[in-house]
DNA sequence: AATGAATGAGCTTTCATTCAT
DNA sequence: AATGAATGAAAGCTCATTCAT
């Protein structure tokens, strides 16, 4: 086939809904199976005969449900930005805005540190267009989120929210990421680092 | 036939050292025909058979002056890193210690800003362990730069200066690249929230 | 494949214009291996794959010179097509209109007998929208030579020369195939059937 | 897992003979979606779950009717010729042998250009061995009414039978085709140039 | 009977690399 | 040195068919 797609109609979509159970759990599957791989043998070992064998599933079957290597990811991303923003909106329950950006910075920690280097992988790919719009909610959710959490008294108020947004999740994921590298394991210094630096750009005074 | 060759012995040493200028010049070809490659085509369009008719040259050529397609990510990082260790190498005639710090941040914003896409591209690529090992030496630069640059009297002693190192350089990538996706162009307004960022990290009360 | 493209872009331009002459014979016997892979093993049978094997080439090789498989039945009907289009340009040199028809009749006999199952497949190819876009110039060349021999005194006028002309290359076309499927080899007696149920649709009474 | 069959058993016969008209329903339903998927994809998107999937049915229900692809194949021709045969039948009723010649070009006519694609598509198939073994009844059946049909007063006895029989068919359809491709829509136009061929080579004088 | 998930052989196509010229 | 034809392993993906439910 033609391997490469023109660039308006690439395969990510999901092809078919299950109807058996069977099927949902199949999909699951290879989900985890995808992540392995990418863990294992990084995104050069990352081919679809690759998940399926790993998923112990046919090549077919992989293709029931993905439209390819692509659509894997964009799921496998979709799954990892579920969680983190399920674990994130609860930082709008936090009375201060410090609060708030702290239980971010756990979140954010707890989150890609469980899988360094998956979610290294994922970040990166993320960047490819491809793959970035279909995402486009879930950046979206993050946006709305950090701005809700940059109106707190406590926080300055900042000269683009869009900008101060991205510069946030930018340097968490960064910071993070670096740490996966080294093996860090103490997260709890980590957050702390996190919180300096961007405690440091919002120009907010600590209370101790 | 031998497509991948075993991770343990990956060839990334150039073939042949450069006596002549004609195949000085042909390497500089190749270099950037690679990097205007990944900028245009991405990781996934990017390989040996396109370098080289980008480069107006023979894929024959290109095995003569590199030992593989990792060989030419490799230079294509170690040219980028030269250049921008150059400029980071002034940041240490600076009398204090938020001076260096200013200067170096400023040599990150120019050197990334400049071919944005391109060095989100490298900067991933250096994550392979194929590619890092032979970066080893710059990143050993990089480090000792830092080091040079947080004794001074003015930047609070860190508890660990590796650390310290690598949180730096991840946070100011960071910012730059997300910088660069969104198509930001004014560079002082960058370096100025950076600025924030790291001396907010290194706990530094900023002079004014 | 990818295996479907969008009908707007579809393969089948030739990919590489050979510079040593050791290519252009590839061409040549990748082409003639088509050919007999399609007379061997029908339309069913003919992949790329088969076509390489035969033609005791790699199938690399078969990439560099043909886009896939359509590239290939392209070319294979444009080579067919230019052996008959050069017989039947003789025929204008004829003096009467029975006498030109004649001789298009013994070259459509010729030609396709030579290799009526081959003939017959690429017959049918030809109808395909991807195919026959390809070879329009030489269903232009074809209708205007009919056009031209139709023009001769002994022949009636016709209501459309268009139609006229699809009408008798269906004709021969489709008595010669007949004629191949059945085993024919009689190639006298097949030209006369043609010209009776061609002379018959133009109307001409046949001079003794 | 068993995706080609060795030719020599291809399974084409009907699996079960329906006894219910809900069985006989659903048949029909499969043969009809089946010449509709021809019709919109082509040969090169026929494929038994986009049959399945057009007619409403899942693929294994396709299975209980109907042997295999090729099965599907055979049943869409046999529909075709037996609502063919049954029109051209009445050529027999026919006073003289023009007259009937007439209804069969007619017959012709009406059939093929209801479905243009559809019966250009499956004469070719019909020309492949594993379909046309099983459609020798019906080839067996239209030899067996020209014979009767040549036999008239006023058409000159044929050298060959067989040839006369095959060529008349093999002139019909051509020129049928060729009105399809061009989307020619005026039938008696199209059924009189047949004549005109058809009676040139039966050499018959045409009577007014 | 009907369903649709699962299978995997088989086909297409790419691209890193070699080597004869 | 340079060239570019040739190679073939390695992916990608499809689709005829089966079979458990």
């Amino acid at each position: 086939m033609t391997k490469k797609s023109p660039s308006t109609s690439v395969k990510v979509k999901p092809r078919k809904t299950p109807r058996q159970s069977r099927a949902g759990n199949t999909i699951a599957i290879l989900l985890e199976a995808a992540a392995r791989v990418l863990e294992t043998k990084g995104m050069a070992g990352f081919n679809t005969n690759a998940v399926a064998q790993r998923a112990g599933v046919s090549i077919g079957s992989l293709y029931q449900y993905f439209p390819g290597k692509d659509g894997l990811i964009v799921a496998l991303c979709q799954r990892e930005r579920s969680a983190f923003l399920a674990e994130a909106q609860e930082a709008l329950q936090q009375p201060t805005g410090q609060a708030a950006l702290l239980h971010l910075i756990q979140a954010s920690v707890q989150q890609q540190l469980q899988r360094p280097t998956l979610a290294r992988l994922l970040d990166f790919e993320e960047g490819r267009p491809e793959i970035n719009r279909e995402l486009a909610p879930f950046l979206d959710d993050m946006h709305g989120l950090i701005r809700q959490l940059l109106v707190h008294d406590d926080i300055p108020p900042q000269p683009s929210v869009e900008i101060a947004s991205d510069d946030i999740m930018a340097i968490a994921r960064a910071m993070v990421n670096a740490a996966g590298e080294r093996g860090e394991v103490d997260r709890e210094a980590l957050a702390q680092r996190i919180s300096l630096a961007l405690f440091g750009y919002l120009q907010m005074t600590v209370a101790t």
